[in-house]
DNA sequence: GCCAACGTTGGC
DNA sequence: GCCAACGTTGGC
């Protein structure tokens, strides 16, 4: 079992959006960078990935899916349509993988960029790396599990808003 | 909407 | 195969 880390800008395609999918399922095309295309195709089925709001406000994990259906061509490549089209693509080409995944859970709240990079059992992932951009990752079995547990508890108490110091006028008298 | 970081492209 | 120019991503 493997656990990966998916991006999707929620404008494009939300949690919402699979939540309301038939059978809570998706193709995940769109997918245009090697790196994150072989990540793609190493999927198994049954695995389990962190679904996470890219260009969000606030950028955030909002839920888990699991995949369903391994690696086959991307066919959005080779549609000159599509949003997503290459022309290097070719049904006999197909140069792009996708995956269908499954919902398994919409987080009953959202774990903000922020709140992540503050879990000190995160900061390895690749996610949170300065200047990572990568749409797909994969993700410890450990860094999985500490997200799930963080979605089931409390949002850490919110610092007190910075108790406006009252400037210390010199009382004169 | 800015811009740093990074990937890709293409001239040489 | 180097690398400058360009395009994209995505946090801010």
């Amino acid at each position: 079992m493997q656990y990966w880390l998916i991006k999707s800008e929620p404008t494009t395609f939300s949690i919402h959006d699979l939540a309301t999918a038939p059978k809570k399922t998706t193709s995940w095309e769109g997918v245009r960078n090697y790196q994150a295309r072989n990540f793609l195709r190493a999927m198994k089925q049954g695995d389990l990935a962190i679904f996470y709001h890219s260009n969000a406000a606030p950028p955030a994990a909002v839920g888990i899916a699991t995949v369903v259906r391994e690696a086959y061509p991307d066919r959005t490549a080779w549609d000159p349509k599509s949003t997503y089209h290459d022309p290097k693509a070719s049904p006999e080409n197909p140069v792009w993988s996708m995956v269908d995944v499954k919902l398994v859970e919409v987080f009953s709240r959202e774990l903000s960029i922020d709140e992540l990079r503050t879990v000190p059992a995160l900061a390895g992932m690749e996610l949170l790396r300065r200047g990572s951009r990568l749409s797909v990752t994969p993700v410890t079995a450990a860094e999985f599990r500490t997200v799930e547990k963080l979605a089931r508890t409390k949002p850490p108490a919110v610092a007190p808003p910075a108790a406006k110091k009252p400037v210390a006028k010199k009382r004169t008298r």
